[in-house]
DNA sequence: TTGTTTCCCGTTGACACCCATAATATCCCG
DNA sequence: CGGGATATTATGGGTGTCAACGGGAAACAA
């Protein structure tokens, strides 16, 4: 399977518009030519719930989020409001002919993002950060994992395979 | 599967006329475009039971609603009540040649809009709300949903690290 | 008549599409 | 192994098209 991987930066440009990088746009095209060949081009951006960055995927990432809305067996005050976080955030963006979408100007204000950002690859999702921010973010990612040190050790020296696959 | 998504911002005309964003359209037409072609234009709406907002979708979210009131194995007095509470504030509203129409005063009443109001997807199904009540929904929601959070990653194809930040 | 709804047309602005140029990576051949 | 040619990508900008919106005029009801 085709995963999202490294960090690239980008820029807007001045009617708003932003070159997805090309390895993330395959990425997203063998995701969707995977389900349907008359899938829906383009990417699927909300705002992260726990950080202040731009998170997306190609359209698996949404559907799998319908799904799992539909499994709830949830009161309908409770599943409304789920769906209301899920969805009323969430917004559908065209590729046009070289590849750039225009992002919503709610999400740039949610990542502050400017002009500058960046793309950051999580696998099976991605996420568009302020450069800035991402920086910071990495710099106390890191100081956790160093308090975290002994188990991160536990798990590396582990055989490959051998471990729950959680650190990437 | 098309789905409602993104929160839309709108304003009644000095007519009473409401212009459904042309995303809910498509989404709208690829609804009832499937079932049938002679399906009927336009848009269902009723008042929210537990919001002050208007509901609303295509022909088949009326389907729905009306196959879960079979399904449920009541006595015939009481599904009358429940068919009656459900279907008679209901409306069906006919798009005009651009796309508009016009939401009933009884319905505009019951989620307090006077002239601005946004239209929100919630994957099935989308709502109509006054802007600012809306927003005191929306903050309401997102705080569930984070209690919830837990439950809805381990539902998720959640990749590997999470967003808890253990990236690199 | 008077008020209400429906249809149709004009204006505005945003966006999609197209093309041109610059930067980068890839490959081939000397 | 190095240099140059070629393909792919990133970025900037011009222009046409369509959606949103306002308003006039005709059809309809009271």
């Amino acid at each position: 399977m085709t995963m999202f991987m490294s960090t690239i930066s980008g820029k807007i440009d001045a009617k708003g518009r932003v070159s997805v990088p090309s390895v993330f746009r395959s990425a997203i095209s063998a995701q969707n030519g995977a389900a349907q060949s008359g899938a829906p081009q383009g990417i699927f951006v909300y705002p992260s719930f726990t950080e202040n960055a731009i998170e997306g995927g190609g359209h698996t990432l949404m559907n799998d989020i319908g799904a799992m809305v539909e499994r709830l067996n949830l009161f309908a005050e409770e599943r409304d409001a789920l769906a209301a976080s899920l969805f009323a955030d969430s917004h559908h963006l065209n590729f046009d002919a070289d590849g750039r979408v225009s992002l919503p100007a709610a999400l740039l204000a949610h990542a502050g993002i400017e002009k500058e950002l960046c793309f950051v690859g999580m696998g099976g999702k991605f996420q568009i950060w302020n450069p800035q921010g991402f920086a910071d973010f990495r710099s106390q990612s890191r100081a956790m994992a160093l308090e975290q040190r002994s188990l991160l050790q536990s798990l590396s020296h582990a055989p490959p395979g051998g471990t729950d696959g959680s650190q990437q």
